[in-house]
DNA sequence: AGATTGATCCAT
DNA sequence: TGGATCAATCTG
């Protein structure tokens, strides 16, 4: 299981890095697994794409804490999407998971992960492990991995940062 | 391209 | 307290 000084890192160097790693869920005795395959960093308070801009809130305040800490959030009424907190307290910053591939299935988009996985609010703010079921493990050699970089999605709002490539994905 | 859906945030 | 706004997805 990938400690929670993985996550203490730049944020960009983590969602490159969760790149090939295996996400982990422990749900009702049962174990689900897939491997990352796209993630988007989310990083500072002046990001404006991330929920964290406008400052601390009830929400947000979870994105000013521990790296290694889960950030679920409910998105068009329908969808959770599952962040993983990173960097020192008090900077906000998060790495959205995308997509992940498990048992030949490729799941596309945050939503569909995060239903895939069981993730809901009932794990909001909780450290990855035991308690809240859901943890990260090393993948194969990492280095043999061909990774892309691009634009964040759905974030055109954001003007300026919605431009800058803070979204990695595995090369097929 | 449009409908769906509700938590969250901030102020007309 | 109300209304605008969303880190999306499915169906055509």
């Amino acid at each position: 299981m990938l400690s929670k000084e993985f996550f203490e890192n730049n944020t960009l160097d983590v969602a490159r890095n969760l790149i090939g790693k295996v996400l982990v869920r422990k749900y009702r005795g049962r174990a689900i697994e897939g491997v990352i395959t796209e993630t988007e960093a989310y990083m500072g308070h002046n990001d404006k794409a991330s929920h964290a801009s406008r400052g601390r809130t009830q929400r947000t305040e979870i994105m000013f804490g521990e790296a290694g800490h889960v950030y679920v959030y409910l998105i068009y009424g329908m969808y959770y999407c599952l962040n993983i907190v990173t960097e020192a307290k008090d900077y906000p910053s998060a790495v959205l998971i995308r997509g992940v591939v498990s048992s030949g299935i490729n799941l596309n988009g945050p939503g569909k992960v995060a239903r895939y996985f069981h993730i809901d609010k009932k794990i909001n703010t909780l450290p990855l492990g035991k308690e809240s079921g859901l943890w990260v493990e090393n993948g194969k050699s990492a280095a043999l991995i061909k990774i892309n970089r691009g634009a964040r999605v759905g974030v055109d709002y954001a003007g300026w940062w919605a431009k800058r490539n803070w979204r990695f994905y595995l090369k097929k």
